[in-house]
DNA sequence: ACACGCTACTACGTTGACGGTAATACTACG
DNA sequence: CGTAGTATTACCGTCAACGTAGTAGCGTGT
């Protein structure tokens, strides 16, 4: 039963996706290669990245030990988070919560 | 500058502010003008954008019709949420909460 | 045996959001 | 009258985001 992204529209303005948050929150459920981030992303959050946003975003996170590489079987190359990456993805989604409660907040008064 | 790996950085990895939101947030207040908008978000938020990031940031905002202008006072430019910001706010916030929550329930089992 | 779709990437190029610095100008305070 | 706060415009470099194209193995049907 796939929920399309109606509200797309809407969701529109700018760039909004934040793949290395995505990433992160996706490898908060256990280690994944690139393409079944993808997918894992795509069912969490209706959204789908192209291989440029993807192993371009990957590769940051990993060069600031965000993330690690695990040993690649055939033609996948897994990552995990790291204690560091935990740590850092646990701070923003605190910080993101906070945000988005002080939004709805204010919008519930206008 | 002070770019480059700042890793420990827990509280921003990569780009992470997201100004447009933030003031998004800030105008679902009511009204303001960019240098109220930025204490503003200081307060609410903890982070401090300089001129570039926020009026930057406002003309983008406008040109897509998400905020607009109020009329001029002295020196002061004054900007509101449209209808369509409003709605665009709410659907954005709302995926920020699902997004966080997945986050957190995964973290909590790892 | 061949085409097709799915998996899983690598490589490359563009662009514009972000964020900094500098400059401007007005007001208020001691 | 210098300094701090207010409020904005102007300018510019950088890099994350994102698209497109290409590569390549595997499986399934026709």
């Amino acid at each position: 039963m796939p929920r399309r992204d109606d509200v797309a529209d809407l969701e529109e303005f700018g760039r909004f996706a934040e793949p290395a948050l995505l990433i992160l929150v996706s490898l908060a459920g256990g280690p994944k290669h690139g393409y079944a981030i993808t997918e894992d992303i795509v069912d969490f959050a209706g959204v789908r990245f192209g291989p440029g946003s993807l192993y371009g975003a990957i590769a940051r996170l990993e060069s600031r030990g965000l993330i690690e590489a695990l040993e690649a079987e055939e033609r996948r190359n897994p990552y995990q988070l790291t204690a560091i990456g935990e740590q850092a993805l646990r701070a923003r989604l605190a910080s993101m919560q906070t945000v988005a409660k002080v939004g709805q907040r204010r919008l519930a008064y206008a």
